[in-house]
DNA sequence: TAGCTCAGTTGGTTAGAGCAGCTGACTCTT
DNA sequence: AAGAGTCAGCTGCTCTAACCAACTGAGCTA
């Protein structure tokens, strides 16, 4: 069965200690070793490749995937997007999964903030305030700022949720909703967490960051829908 | 390209307004209507269905698929039992990311859990009990008190991240770590979470689940690794 | 020596045939 | 007439075989 496939190839990885980017046996040698069809091993690897755990290179091999959270921010956007287009409020919820997350570190993050990263903080901010005297916010540069942030937390498991949870928000955000926020509030709500996390004050960051998603759920709310 | 047949049939439901459950094209069908080699269709049906956004069932027809998480914990699983094999901390990384979504929620749930539920919970705590008594809690058990509990958030895709979480945390511990918890302990840490939700005390109920992964990281930690 | 070319390897796509699981209508039995 | 068994048909599943397209690297040319 191709259930059967998958999980033989996955233990190729397992077993064989492979780290990402290491070669897989190419779709001849895995014909062989497997004893099934090249269709077979193609349509294991492709399900395989959509959930990050193989890589292919057209005209070069097939590899050990970046075992990233990718396949999920495609996953999350395309259930967000099906259930908005349906009237479910699929948005909104994910940005309180991302509020919830958030504000559950950010009391952690309080105060434990490498001064490198508080500096390029700093910089990140800075950038804001400029982008925002010329007409908006970058996503990119709020992406950076929370990235920046919870890259004090040394995990990156964690990291990596939470830019899915992020991209996955923004892309479906620039999909369906018309209206940005008010880049001024913006860059103050960030200002204030940064102030809190750099004072070591926990509570105020939490509540700074509340703040924040408050502002980005009342606009989403008050934008309407397109 | 494979990647653009995807998008299209992403499409069709997205555009469909399709519904979970929602029957698909048939194979041929699809080919016609993408004007694709059969092999192609199916190579992106699988791999769409490794997102879960389709469902196949042979013999019967394509379908809308239920869009949960459930790829994710595949993913999250593989990534972490690779990563413990490889030496890195990836199943301590997991439990992070559970205790910060868990502790960061607990403070908001404190207080606002339908009494239908906390009875419920209340049930489910003095199974464990009685688990607990007759050698060990099952892991099902600890599964339905958390899942039980994070249902008063109203919040569908909450409900299912932190699900999937525990689903890889748990399958990756059985597989790999050979200790369990103290089943005493347990019981207790599960009380007085409940206890201090009941009572809407924040602080003191993110202090019991903290508590609570504070245990499960120290027996991860001391039972070593297989 | 530097650059180009081309052959070989690897994945990508197509085609056609037959296998396997499921449904629903038909038929036979009671 | 009602029920159970059967079978035709649809569905997805697997295989074989051939050719296309992208990339690499060795060899040739200038």
């Amino acid at each position: 069965m191709a259930r059967d496939i998958q999980e033989r190839i996955k233990r190729l990885i397992i077993d064989g200690r492979l780290p990402s980017g290491a070669s897989l046996p190419t779709e001849p040698e895995l014909m062989e070793l497997l004893g099934v069809s090249r269709n077979s091993v193609r349509e294991a690897l492709k399900a395989l490749q959509a959930m990050g755990i193989v890589e292919i290179r057209h005209g070069f091999g097939t590899y050990v995937g970046p075992m990233s959270m990718a396949p999920m921010i495609e996953g999350l956007t395309f259930r967000t997007v099906a259930g908005h287009y349906r009237g479910e409020d699929s948005l909104l919820q994910l940005l309180e999964l991302r509020e919830a997350v958030e504000t559950g570190l950010i009391a952690r993050l309080a105060g434990r903030v490498p001064e490198a990263d508080l500096a390029e903080l700093d910089g990140i901010v800075a950038r804001m305030r400029t982008e925002a005297a010329a007409g908006g916010v970058r996503a990119e540069t709020d992406r950076a700022f929370h990235a920046t942030l919870h890259r004090g937390l040394e995990n990156l498991l964690l990291s990596e949720v939470l830019e899915a949870f992020w991209d996955a928000f923004h892309r479906v955000r620039t999909d369906l909703v018309a209206a940005h926020a008010d880049p001024e509030t913006t860059v103050r709500q960030h200002e204030e967490i940064l102030a809190a996390v750099r004072d070591g004050d926990g509570p105020r960051a939490e509540r700074a960051v509340r703040d924040h998603f408050d502002n980005i759920r009342h606009r989403l709310r008050s934008s309407g829908e397109r």
